[in-house]
Formats: structure tokens, C-alpha cells, sequence
DNA sequence: GGTAAGATCAGC
DNA sequence: CTGATCTTACCT
């Protein structure tokens, strides 16, 4: 069972998750940026950033459950972002998708975002990866790992890596559980949020 | 029952 | 830099 492979600690589970392939409706894809997560403040990984921070909540639920699971989340009230739970049973943690290279089903994935977008820009962003793939909220807990699930998972050989700060979080922003293959232009640009404290303020 | 903030994105 | 847009979690 390759969801084992899964259940360590966010960093480890997201050097894993770099260059493993994502087979969804009709789209193959690469991940080429992820990003860590963790969890409660007694956890082995406490994390203030994460949603799991303050205890299992009905929203997070599956961040709490076995490694190899979907995490769908509805982020600012229009996108879905997509984690993949990892840590063992129980314990909160989790990767967020943060980009992917389109490896089948171009016309698709164009299709679904707009033909203005550029192709380097298809799968790049946590919410713009889930729109790429058709990725939905009635995705939630879905085992990536079931060969009959609608999103499968890949573990591929692993990329190189390359690691900074997190993005878009107000909290233990630099903690470095970012990883990006270096070179690709499916990266995402780094965005500091502008609520998170300056650069080398206490985590 | 009310409300503030958010693991984002595109367009000025 | 700002607006769009809405769910969740926490407060009274």
C-alpha cells in the first residue's frame, strides 16, 4: 500500500508528493509545488497555520484521518484548494497541491480554464490546480490511492527540491515546508501574505 | 444570531 | 493594490 509511503511528518510527505502524478477526469498531471502542514499544539507537528491547529472541526475532519486522503477546502468563498493527508491515522497533517504540470488531457484542462490562460499557467496555484482538474468539494475524503476513485495518486520517483517559506499564511509563515522543483515555470511566484509579520519575526 | 477573517486569483 | 464572494469558527 503506497498511502504508507505517506504517513510521516509534512516535509517528508511533501519531498514524496514532488514529481508524483495525479491521474483525475480525463487529466494527467505532475506536482511540482507542494507545501507542509501540520497540526494541534501537542501534536508532534504543532502548526499554527494549519486548519487542524485548533482540533478536529467538521470542516477538517479528514486531515485527522489516514494518510493517502483527499483535503478539500473552499478557500476566500470561490476556490477549492486540494491537500493530501499524510502523518499516521489520527494524527493531523496534511500537503497542499500547489502546482502541477499538464502531462495529458491538454484540450481538456484548457477547456476548463478559459483559452485566454496561458499553458504554463494551467495547473499553476493552489485553486487554479483544482479548477485544471475538475477537482470539487464533493471530493473531500476521497482514497487517492482506490483504483476506482475519480483522483488518483502516483508516487513517483522524487524531484529535486527546493525549499522557502510558505505562502499566503499569516502564521509560522517562514517556516520552510514549501517545496518547488527548481526551473519550472509551473512554479508559482512567491507572494508573502501581507498579514503575516516581517520576514524573521518569532514563528 | 452576528461577524470577521481567510492555505486565492485576476485585473487595474 | 484591490475587489470578488461565502464558508467556517467563534463570540454574544
Amino acid at each position: 500500500m503506497s498511502a504508507a509511503r505517506l504517513a510521516v511528518d509534512p516535509l517528508a510527505a511533501a519531498q514524496r508528493l514532488l514529481g508524483a502524478t495525479l491521474i483525475c477526469r480525463g487529466v494527467e498531471a505532475t506536482i511540482v509545488e507542494v507545501e507542509g502542514y501540520g497540526g494541534v499544539p501537542n501534536g508532534p507537528w504543532p502548526d499554527p497555520a494549519a486548519h487542524s491547529y485548533r482540533g478536529p472541526t467538521p470542516r477538517n475532519t479528514v486531515m485527522f484521518g489516514p494518510p493517502g486522503h483527499l483535503y478539500t477546502y473552499r478557500s476566500y468563498g470561490m476556490h477549492v484548494c486540494a491537500n493530501v493527508v499524510c502523518g499516521p491515522d489520527g494524527t493531523a497533517a496534511a500537503v497542499l497541491l500547489r502546482a502541477a504540470v499538464i502531462d495529458e488531457g491538454k484540450p481538456l484542462v484548457q477547456a476548463r480554464r478559459g483559452d485566454a490562460v496561458p499553458e504554463v499557467a494551467l495547473a499553476r496555484g493552489p485553486g487554479n490546480l483544482c479548477s485544471a482538474l475538475g477537482i470539487t468539494m464533493e471530493d473531500n475524503g476521497i482514497d487517492l490511492f482506490d483504483p476506482s476513485s475519480p483522483v488518483r495518486l502516483q508516487l513517483g520517483g522524487p524531484l529535486p527540491a527546493q525549499a522557502g517559506p510558505r505562502v499566503g499564511v499569516s502564521q509560522a509563515a517562514d517556516r520552510p515546508w514549501r517545496l518547488w522543483a527548481p526551473g519550472i515555470p509551473e512554479v508559482s511566484a512567491y507572494r508573502r501574505s501581507p498579514r503575516a509579520p516581517a520576514p524573521g519575526a518569532s514563528d
